[in-house]
DNA sequence: ACTTATATATGAGATATCTCACATTTAGGA
DNA sequence: TCCTAAATGTGAGATATCTCATATATAAGT
């Protein structure tokens, strides 16, 4: 993990980080800017959090881990999201495990600093407050969801989602684990893809058939 | 439904009311008293929400309808819990549907009045933003407890949490809308219970092996 | 008291999904 | 470059859960 200060930071990363500033304007002398290498811990359950992080590039992976030794990723986090809030507003005494995918760069705001600056601010508060409720619906849309559909169509709906330029790259063990599903039946339902010729493996991941994808995800409005 | 301000509450009403007035002590005078018939609708999906309620007295669920036809009861809500709060911060656009279950009594403050004199009270908007951080997260663990165990520990689990004084009486219909998954499957479940000796029925609901139930329930944590 | 809608109940058969076992390929670290 | 861990891939058998059909009991409305 590499750690600087704003004011430290070489140009190249000083320019990608600017653009998301404006939340914490009125703090940006407390900025650190945090480099998380692969499979990193941003956060580790049940560790206090020291940082509101805010990712900037890159992405992670929230994990909860159950009494079987097995774990679910309850939410990937992209970047302009926020990590820590839950700690922040002070609902979050038993933090998750946040882990980094690939490199990945976050502005982080030591904890005291956000809780004595940025709580008291009206309109901030107000902006998290819609940010955790919009976070609220949809997860609350996304598991009713997921109950009720079969496994075809989620993937097919995540797929789109995370699809890049027309190309799916994301690891079967952790689509598996976010669609909540065993990994075996996860690759029975790819390998259906495929026979129908909804999915084509090529170099770096997976071609699809748009239409034919969005038609699956429909139902999940 | 009936609809009566607080000055006007019959008294044994307003006695009832008065311990869930501190969190609207500012904007009193606003404030209605609505009450609501079995199966009537509190809020109706897709229409604006004109009220944020506090509900005082009774249950009501929030239900989401599916795509086929079926719907989801995504939330079951208690005494003191409030209604509406997404769309006070501004978060909820298409309301989902809210059904009393049996008689209940809500306060009711319309909804311009809390955006006017709530919203820009910070003490006010720190409890609401921890109210909603705490359904978020309860919902989040919820949920992948729910994708990941079986149903009998998610019963025993939801009986302990519904039980009152040693008897469950929920309906079947609504539990298994609940737990997202088939009445049948349901019925099934309720069978094996009974015949194992964790459940038995009696006159107004079911009586139960507390014991038992808890460890089937304990995985959950 | 009668009628209707809702809730409870049970059976039979289909399938979505899981567990376990094992082989192969890819990627990361020394 | 080799070695190890992780990711990918496939098979066989078990089971949790679903759909549909149908019957009875209970609650609600007139």
């Amino acid at each position: 993990m590499k750690n600087y200060s704003l004011s430290q930071a070489p140009e190249h990363i000083a320019n990608l980080v600017k653009p998301h500033l404006d939340l914490f304007h009125t703090v940006e002398s407390f900025i650190e800017i945090h480099e998380f290498d692969n499979k990193e811990h941003i956060v580790r359950a049940g560790v206090a959090i020291p940082y509101l992080f805010l990712l900037v590039e890159g992405k992670a992976k929230i994990a909860m881990l159950h009494e079987d030794g097995s774990s679910s990723i309850v939410h990937f986090v992209h970047p302009k999201e926020l990590i820590g809030e839950l700690t922040l507003v002070g609902v979050e005494d038993q933090p998750k495990d946040v882990i980094s995918i690939g490199h990945s760069i976050c502005l982080a705001l030591p904890m005291d600093a956000a809780k004595f600056h940025l709580l008291p601010d009206n309109d901030f508060l107000l902006n998290m407050t819609r940010y955790i409720g919009a976070k609220l619906l949809d997860r609350t849309w996304f598991n009713a969801k997921q109950q009720h559909y079969e496994l075809k169509h989620r993937l097919a709906d995540y797929i789109l989602k995370c699809e890049c330029d027309g190309l799916f790259s994301e690891k079967h063990t952790e689509t598996a684990q976010y669609l909540s599903v065993s990994y075996r039946h996860l690759l029975h339902t790819v390998q259906w893809f495929k026979s129908e010729g909804l999915l084509k493996k090529t170099r770096g991941g997976y071609r699809f058939n748009r239409e034919a994808l969005e038609d699956l995800a429909r139902v999940l409005k």
